[in-house]
DNA sequence: CCTACCGATCGGTAGG
DNA sequence: CCTACCGATCGGTAGG
């Protein structure tokens, strides 16, 4: 017999992972308690055991629906036989469009990863090694000879993501710069530093 | 009567706030308690109490010191006479060996910060806003027409800072490039970024 | 600076 | 006999 699940089981679920990552982003993953989720989400705290097994479960689930989100947003980037430099831009713009509204969840990825166990923290770091691993692709497209310069490569691929991961501390959406004036600030200020002939 | 205190009264302190910064660093300010910081010290709960009047005491002073740290570190720097671009790299270097053992802390000031209430956050951004400042100076040394475009320079002064704050992330000791390597990379990427004709 | 505790709240689970 | 929950409370531990 299959089993029938509640017809808002999905909403539900997705609401819980919604006030965890603001709870576990506003006072971190001890400070923020069952209780607390449960009033936040209006459910008994015995719902919350309903849809998962315990507090770490809730952690996993917003750090890889994140994480995994992150990924399909700069796969759905549409790079196809752009030049590449304007694959740069796109990939920065994808992920910074896709940061939006994911503050809470970008916060607890920074700040509560380490809690999880061993076993599911690799799962979570499987899908950050793609995002980095897609822009150094890039940044070699755009500088060939880094190919074979991993250990240039590398930094200069986290220097990006640092530009990109710290945005979130200082960026006001009603700010005089829009996202996108950002990715291409960003975009020009990398590709300018990296064709210098210092570099 | 003057009160006496213990002789070793300082040193004691600086080991209740390291270890707290690791503690904090390791598990949240609210998954750190007060009797794994007392283990960590080799003291009874009731000796922390003494040194410092609750929890939050011992956050505010381990991030004040660290911001304080950092402070007095960049301002050590001796850039009087220096070219701008050179002034750029001794400023970048030294705030990355400022934070060369200083990973717990930072982790504390990026995670916990927010924890404090607002009075003592105010206080720390104090810091925070000076190094901000530094940095931003040395940039419009570097371009000048930046003196007039904050709107221009602040989301550059952030990108470079995004680099080096998020350096702790990816960086190890024993990797293929020293500290000081990275900074001159980090300078030369900006810098080649600032002067080319996109930006 | 210690042991011995407190009011409250923690993450998690019982019966119905 | 199922699922989807609820009110109440468990054994331990938190900050103080």
């Amino acid at each position: 017999m299959a089993r029938i699940r509640s017809q808002d089981y999905d909403k539900k679920r997705q609401s819980i992972l919604k006030n965890a990552a603001l709870l576990f982003a506003d006072r971190g993953f001890a400070g923020a308690s069952m209780s607390n989720l449960a009033i936040q989400c209006s459910v008994s705290k015995a719902t919350l055991y309903h849809y998962y097994e315990n507090k770490e479960a809730i952690l996993f689930d917003v750090l890889n629906q994140h994480i995994n989100l992150l990924v399909v947003d700069l796969q759905a980037a549409e790079l196809e036989g752009k030049a590449p430099a304007k694959k740069l831009f796109l990939a920065i713009d994808a992920l910074l469009k896709s940061y939006e509204n994911a503050d809470d969840t970008h916060r607890a990825l920074i700040n509560d990863l380490q809690i999880l166990p061993k076993q599911d923290r690799r799962k979570i770091k499987v899908g950050e090694r793609i995002i980095v691993q897609y822009f150094t692709d890039i940044i070699i497209e755009n500088k060939p000879e880094l190919a074979d310069m991993p250990e240039k490569s590398m930094p200069l691929t986290m220097s990006l993501l640092g530009m990109l991961n710290w945005h979130y501390t200082w960026f006001k959406q009603d700010g005089p710069m829009t996202r996108e004036a950002y990715s291409k600030m960003v975009c020009d200020l990398f590709l300018g530093g990296l064709n210098s002939d210092k570099l």
